[in-house]
DNA sequence: CTTCACGAGTTGAACGTTCAAATCGGACAC
DNA sequence: GTGTCCGATTTGAACGTTCAACTCGTGAAG
């Protein structure tokens, strides 16, 4: 591919370097090692680099160097081609904070996400990245092995359950954030507090319901029954969440593991004519699109601190120094909605709080549609 | 930032050469221009460059051919820091087709959406890329401008509104869209149809009515008073859409501009015990998260396709050929789904089918969040 | 007075590729 | 036999940077 335009000259090292007086690799250490170099040569290198507009040529930077500034994201981690949204969001802070970092993101997608090695391995051969940011990583997840096998610096955006020894990931802490969930619940004075979880076995679903189990008993009111699991993919919902809706009761609240969870429950609540909120209390995890259209409750994950994180640690791993000894867990955050609302009056609330997010700047039309 | 492994030396084109007894030009004439080599050459070095699994050096090709072989897309172009449901599946889309060309797609995000032009400029000094893709155009958008003014190769997903000269773009079919969802309905039997659209003024929103008006006129149902617009902020939505929905009347449906102002919809007819699909028949326009979740027949754009069409327009446009002489213009398929389908049994719908996009893979939990 | 260390800056070479020009054999025409 | 053209291949140079080694001058230590 050819992506090219008469683009006018750019300066180069040299240019700077003639116009300051000075030689290439003074030019270079002003930017590279400032320290190394007199004030006042300092002071007036910089003028020359300000006036020429100056600007490394990263391919060459990187082909001397012999290495990449820039660093893998694989798109297609859950398979069907979409992020998602934690997925989203979380790709534009990493590119925020890479861009502080002097680093770029360079996003690719797999054919066969359960095969992805091949795709790695292609980009990493390009010598285009330096690095990847593992995301949707799962138990048996290739990636993790093959990468440390070829000595591939990389951090993860959730744990690498396969392999304790690997430290370098950054993950939200479920337990943390049910537990700060089912306190928000009760300062708003909420009665009996049920949980709506997955089905044991998920290392992420049983460590969300660890929260609610240890909070409510911490506050002296945790009664088993009201717990109740449907899975992700809300097979056989209906009467489940019903059953558990009726246990908790007018005056209660349900903590859900997932958004998604959250608005099944809240169907069930408008169809019986609980109003979420004044009714019923409800929070979902994840704050995703459907919490902010349906005004529900939610916790939030600190993606640009994990971003962060996890970039820093990129960076400082292969400089030579050691991985942290332990993963990063970080806290959610409640955002209240309505959902946990007892004064609320509106009565069809979701009709109006959609799409709150869609009023940034002056359009009218929606994404990328227009 | 340095993302350094240490990594196993990688084949060069030399290592090649002196494998295959060739010179170093040779090698890259295998890889570049392979009709210039002779037959029996050609298959001894590509054997090598096999056994040595050989991959050129992308920064060095860059440095040599003063050019790059990547594009930039801004990911905050909303101002909000998520992509959405288009951007977000038009990412992955994008990222696949560059693979196919042998380009790399990076990101970035610049601080203030309204003033972005720093940090084009940025990225495009850095070298690292030789154009971009535009998403979320705007009226008034500087970027166009801009790039044309720096020549700067660019294309656009989404009209460029202010400059008609430009024809390097790719858009939805509104009005086509919007048509083939109205002879759904009519196929599909229902009463008569409305419309629920934006409020007069935007270019998209007027596209996608002019589709329900020439559609109905030519069926011989049009009836002006079936059409209602609210912003896609949702202001004031209740009273309007609850009026709507009375008008068109059990038997009838109603299409929207957007999936976002259908599932308002949605939530009045159940507000109202309507079952959507049996009593009143409902499209919306995106099939975004929400329209799979609640189960809404919508019209998808057929983002791959864009995809590439965009893709290859940027290679050919600065490979010197002239531009095309119109922008693309891509209609939208139906999806059906329960909303219309009269037959449907499901008390609770969309306890069920949410989340069917979960449930790709073998994992129970959620996003990246794991 | 000599030696050594150090700060400041310079220079040659190299990273891995492709461009542009040169070389080398034939085959072909006259 | 000589000249010419052409396909196939090679060679020198260059892209813009940084590494590693070097020079130069100054000041302190012995």
């Amino acid at each position: 591919m050819t992506i090219r335009g008469k683009r006018r000259e750019r300066a180069t090292l040299v240019d700077v370097a003639l116009a300051a007086r000075v030689s290439r690799q003074t030019v270079s250490n002003v930017m590279n090692n400032p320290g190394k170099v007199a004030p006042e040569t300092l002071a007036k290198v910089r003028a020359e680099i300000e006036r020429l507009s100056f600007q490394p040529n990263l391919a060459a930077r990187s082909l001397r160097q012999r290495r990449a500034n820039a660093l893998g994201i694989e798109l297609n981690a859950t398979g069907r081609r979409r992020l998602g949204n934690i997925q989203d969001s979380f790709l534009v802070e990493l590119t925020i904070t890479a861009r502080e970092q002097d680093a770029h993101v360079i996003t690719f997608a797999v054919e066969n996400y359960l095969d992805p090695i091949g795709e790695y391995e292609r980009l990493l051969a390009t010598q285009m990245v330096g690095g990847f940011v593992l995301t949707n990583t799962r138990r048996e997840d290739p990636r993790p092995a093959w990468l440390r096998e070829h000595d591939v610096p990389f951090v993860s955006f959730g744990r690498v359950w396969d392999d304790p020894t690997f430290t370098s990931w950054a993950d939200v802490d479920g337990r943390a954030g049910i537990t700060s969930g089912v306190r928000h619940l009760v300062d708003q004075g909420y009665g009996p507090i049920g949980f709506l979880g997955w089905p044991d076995g998920s290392p992420v679903g049983d460590d969300r319901r660890s929260g609610w189990v240890a909070s409510t008993k911490e506050l002296g009111m945790h009664d088993p029954s009201l717990q109740a699991a449907i899975p992700q993919d809300m097979t056989d919902a209906g009467k489940t969440v019903r059953s558990l809706v009726e246990s908790v009761g007018v005056g209660g609240a349900i903590v859900c593991v997932s958004d998604t969870l959250a608005v099944a429950v809240h169907q069930v609540l408008l169809d019986g004519d609980l109003r979420p909120g004044v009714d019923i209390g409800l929070i979902g995890f994840d704050d995703d699109d459907f919490a902010q259209a349906f005004g529900l409750t939610s916790l939030r994950q600190p993606l640009g601190e994990i971003a962060q994180t996890l970039l820093s640690t990129l960076t400082t791993v292969q400089a030579g120094a050691i991985a942290p000894s332990q993963g990063a867990v970080f806290e959610p955050t409640v955002i209240p909605r309505r959902s946990t609302d007892r004064t609320s009056t509106d009565r069809s609330p979701s009709v109006h709080e959609h799409a709150i997010t869609h009023t940034a700047g002056n359009r009218i039309d929606d994404g990328g549609s227009s």
